[in-house]
DNA sequence: CTGTTAGCGCCTTCAC
DNA sequence: GTGAAGGCGCTAACAG
């Protein structure tokens, strides 16, 4: 490994100042072409790598981003984090990523972090309990994913136009005596929201709304199933793709193949499994490439705190 | 957003040089306790963060480890990967996560940024067709996970172990007629050696090998599973749970549920789907706190270059 | 166009 | 024990 070379080697390789060799790194159009040629023939030949430490010392940004998923293996994030990194790659940042795992002290812990690296801005999947005191003094430097706020930009998902989707292909399919499995409305957006979207439904056409909720995972769904279950109905709408799955499960052992069931989140193992299920797509993938072009935005100054939300993708 | 502090504005606000400020951060035990008590209190009330930059400019390690996966989204890295987190965040380390998609270009892509960044280390997932004169530059600085390697330390699944496993299983449950689907075996490890090890099988205990391969994913699977399929097949031992979740739903349709199926992975979606197909744990997330631990010894200067095998893990 | 100079914030001798 | 001074690698004025 050959020792690690500054601006002040490179310049003397090529026999030009130091600053000559950092106008060639910043892209400074007053460098002659031939210098600049000849600078960069030695960048190349030495192998030399401005430290990025200095750099950013210097200069200020480090052009990182950090981005606090919940969980590693959702779904759902999964497809946002990938539409980040699309974006973020292509303007030069990289990304650091965290997992809050829903707990608020984890995500305070990694909010400290990436402030002692100082990152330049950071992306946050919320969840229901975690403190807003600490992500609100981000203010323009963060953008929040399926979570509401004032003082930092938001991208939500339309919790209640993804269950209206469903309830209206449902309605299209001629299906009246439809019900709901979600998550417990402790749970702001996928629990709350998408429930109440149902009952509006439900209510809007007088029809007698039948529902359980539970958690966000497919054992709570297929154990709930039952609970709604009767002789009438014709199918059942689930809060969530990993909702949808435990339903579909239970419903396939019981011989119920005749009801439809909807889900939401397009996750394409669930259409493997269960291809007669509906899943209507919030959009995920979307919602990361806004969310990250909304950040890079505002760190470039132009500052305009907006709270999205994501359109439904066909 | 108060301007940002330095250590100069905290020896300032608390009567001292800057240099004790220093001390005080770097836990230097020459400082009186009053002065440090003094310090400490005001460092908490001003919401002083040292900057990173230039810690890590003058001292030279970032406490940053890059991480390049295959696929964000592949359920046995995101094991492996969690078991990083884990042991990295406890000895003050974060990770810079990037996807490699099995794209070699991207690859080294990914580790030019991450030289730039100076990264102390990286632990790669290494995948069949990617250039090897890159990876084996970062020496000790390097932990390759699920492919062989004489330059880096690597820490590769019991390949052969786990089709051995599945089969033992299934002898002891009196199953000898037995089919193998599989991924093509220019995959070396996934690949070859898995499709070997069932084929050594057969062929110690004279038995007809029959098998197919494909694709690493369950469409492919659930498309092979006719091509081995006979009356009085018994069971198929599959490469890894997502070719077993294919085969599965094959199965299933075709009512089949008199054949033993066997995966990969302890993935926790298979069980919950198909309660009855035995899978077999690697060692996922072990194996990521080992490639973790083994790197930061690795970094500490204790260099020994090993390489391991996860063993199987109940 | 290019070289010189002055820091960025921190840690580390070296004196006191 | 503590302060002052120097320098890490780089960029951004300021002179030529």
């Amino acid at each position: 490994m050959t020792k690690k070379l500054t601006i002040l080697d490179v310049a003397k390789l090529a026999g030009v100042g130091k600053s000559t060799v950092s106008r060639v790194l910043t892209n400074d159009p007053k460098v002659k072409l031939e210098t600049r040629q000849k600078v960069e023939q030695i960048i190349k030949e030495s192998g030399f790598i401005p430290s990025k430490s200095a750099q950013s010392m210097r200069g200020g940004s480090q052009k990182v981003i950090g981005v606090i998923t919940s969980r590693l293996d959702s779904p759902s994030e999964n497809k946002a984090v990938s539409g980040i990194l699309e974006v973020i790659y292509q303007h030069g940042y990289d990304a650091v990523i965290m997992e809050s795992q829903f707990d608020a002290q984890k995500t305070n812990e990694h909010l400290e972090v990436l402030r002692r690296r100082s990152v330049d801005g950071v992306i946050f999947f919320g969840f229901t309990h975690c403190d807003m005191t600490e992500i609100e003094r981000w203010n323009e430097r963060m953008v929040v994913i399926a979570m509401d706020t004032d003082k930092v930009s938001s991208i939500n998902y339309d919790n209640e136009g993804v269950i209206r989707q469903a309830l209206y292909h449902l309605s299209d399919m001629n299906l009246q005596n439809i019900a709901y499995i979600g998550v417990d409305p402790s749970d702001k957006t996928t629990g709350k929201l998408r429930l109440e979207a149902y009952l509006e439904w439900c209510h809007e056409r007088n029809l007698p709304p039948k529902f359980a909720t539970g958690q966000l995972d497919h054992q709570s769904a297929y154990a709930l199933v039952d609970s709604v279950l009767d002789r009438e109905l014709q199918a059942i709408v689930c809060a969530s793709d990993t909702i949808a799955l435990g339903v579909a499960k239970r419903l396939q052992e019981l011989h119920r193949n005749d009801i439809q069931v909807t889900g939401v989140g397009g996750h394409e193992l669930l259409s493997f499994l269960f291809p007669n299920i509906i899943s209507i797509n919030p959009g995920y993938q979307l919602a990361g490439k806004s969310a990250a072009k909304q950040l890079l935005q505002q760190l470039d100054g132009n500052i305009t705190i907006t709270h999205l939300t994501q359109s439904l993708t066909v």
